[in-house]
DNA sequence: AGCAAGGTTAATTATTTCTTAATCGCTTAT
DNA sequence: ATAAGCGATTAAGAAATAATTAACCTTGCT
């Protein structure tokens, strides 16, 4: 299953937010919306869109500042950013630019012709390491290829299930899952397990990786942290 | 059960409507067919289709006025659209859109990818608002996906119930929920609970939160304000 | 066949969260 | 001023959920 990209549309007009999203959504992306740049900035800390939609004209906080707000966040620095300026708002173009943009797109707006840039701003990030053999998480070194995880320079042996299991709860830090989302992706939609088997290989896993790496919420699931 | 699907097929060759009319049958859609955009607009209007597909080309009719006029009909203006164009007719990609389309596919018809599109759209209509993970009130920022609240980019640490019940207070800022609202939109109807229960949440919450962001309004109810 | 490793289950214990009940305090109507 | 009504608070008990442990299956390998 193909993770879905994220976007952030970032615009003060309902109007917009809304047909915008509308045909986001439409094209396949999980889309999410806030009405200046500092909700934008607040959200995309926390959601970490893979490219940001920026209205440039916005009360308080407007897109330029917002797009500088994000590439001095470390965390965020590398989201792409593309601008909307209105017609005619021909500086827009070079201060967008020095700002960071990735692209900008003039107003009104063709779904079809922000979709197909996006797409094309999205490939060209994501080619490169589609293969994803190696992911970094915040102390470790995931080696899929081997099936090794690394952790203060030390290799840690996990079996399958355990390996399987990391590399699922690290594909998004942070977010919880429930167990159905476990049960779903890591050992697959038909196969049907007790309950407890999820825990156990918590255990283990916390065993091997250390106790504080992976949190339990009650009644809803765990999250690596 | 789940209720099928009505789908409204509007095509003058017959060739197709029976082709694709045995298919979507077999993909278990409810199905009802017109001849050309008046009919295929009255009948919409009385069978209430969930989903109309639209050949482009069409004698008196044709699919994109026809499109038009569903779009003009308040009754029926949000049914999903779908347009067949024939091969090479590329500008109807873009009158399709520009008509509302929510969809179109290319003639020659493979059944399968009909079919497939056909239930993406009508998944995503089904699924109003799942993909809202991310709710922002005045001074929070709830993030569904990590079950967390940020607050002064704190992080707060709440309880399932505690959680929920945020969630739906926030739905509508500056409402009052009434008791009865809460208890059947946080617990479900069929869960019966003592009234204080919900004061002991409130509490908690508040507690959380800061008591200010939640009134209580004697005898009637709460408010997230 | 026998062993080892991984995976699953079941039984027990521990922890957290939810609910209840008892009591207190404020507001309002008589 | 007083009682009635309603919510707030508190602590304690119940219920839900997870952690732990050990035993039990598989499976693959020697």
């Amino acid at each position: 299953m193909e993770e879905m990209a994220r976007i952030l549309l970032v615009d003060d007009e309902d109007d917009i937010l809304e047909f915008l999203g509308y045909n986001l959504r439409k094209a396949g992306f999980d889309v999410q919306t806030a009405r200046n740049g500092r909700e934008g900035h607040q959200v995309a800390c926390q959601w970490k869109p893979h490219l940001v939609i920026l209205d440039i004209m916005m009360p308080e906080v407007d897109g330029i500042e917002a797009c500088q707000l994000i590439r001095l966040t470390p965390e965020i620095a590398d989201t792409l950013v593309v601008f909307l300026t209105a017609r005619g708002e021909d500086y827009s173009q070079i201060a967008g630019f020095d700002a960071g943009a990735d692209d900008y797109i003039k107003k009104p707006v063709k779904p079809n012709v922000l979709i197909s840039r996006i797409k094309a701003l999205l490939r060209r990030v994501s080619t490169p390491e589609s293969s994803q053999e190696i992911i970094q998480a915040r102390d470790f070194i995931i080696d899929k290829e081997r099936y090794v995880v690394i952790k203060d320079s030390q290799q840690i042996a996990l079996s399958k299930k355990e390996f399987e299991l990391l590399v699922f709860l690290t594909s998004r830090p942070g977010k919880v899952f429930s167990r159905d989302d476990i049960f779903a992706n890591v050992w697959g939609s038909d196969v049907v397990v007790g309950d407890r088997t999820i825990d156990v290989h918590i255990r283990k896993l916390r065993e091997k990786i250390g106790v504080e790496n992976i949190k339990t919420y009650k009644g809803i699931g765990y999250s690596y942290v």
